[in-house]
DNA sequence: CCGTATCCCCTAGGATACTG
DNA sequence: CAGTATCCTAGGGGATACGG
């Protein structure tokens, strides 16, 4: 592989940086179970200040992991849930927990 | 902070604090083609600081991932390559990039 | 209930320079 | 060839406070 640049079209940035924050892990893990509404997914997680789940959010949104969707119930409530694409992501991050328990 | 389920207490750190530094699949990549000494990784690498290189190594052997040897020959040089762990590593991470291309 | 707006702090990233 | 030592700064993490 003499050109990295060039044949590699994989660069810093997409899902390398979103995964790489924090919480991402956390919250894919949490909607891979269910989907689920913000406070919800902030309380389940715990610890987490709404301003960084809102930040996270967006960036998995951007990368089509996680969809919004806005339902118009009593009370209003949004739910975020997995793509397609964010359950491919989910199943890779179960292997690499596999890899860390396995080596443990 | 309720647990959301018990039996996994995934924390933040470990491999992935390691895998979300900015040029840690890089390095990881360049390893899987083949084992490789010091400078020959930054070249590959391309725009990489050695002082960032060193460090991401060091965290990497912390991790399992990359073993490190010494060679005893003239000139004398080091050898960085993946361990069995890094190898189950390096396979997720191409898993990631298909994920990508599938849903480009 | 569902977020966004600020502000502060801290540290990873990177350039540069220097040793074994 | 194989690194370590410094210094600098940009931006992410987090708390707090406030709007839809």
């Amino acid at each position: 592989m003499a050109d990295l640049r060039e044949g590699q079209p994989q660069e810093w940035g997409g899902i390398w940086e979103a995964l790489g924050c924090k919480w991402t892990f956390h919250i894919v893990r949490c909607l891979d179970h269910e989907p689920m509404g913000f406070n919800q997914l902030k309380d389940t997680i715990g610890g987490i200040p709404a301003s960084t789940l809102s930040t996270r959010l967006k960036e998995l949104g951007e990368q089509d992991i996680v969809s919004r969707s806005v339902q118009d119930t009593t009370p209003p409530s949004t739910r975020y849930e997995l793509t397609e694409k964010g359950d491919a992501v989910a199943d890779i991050i179960s292997q690499l927990e596999e890899i860390e328990e396995r080596f443990d």
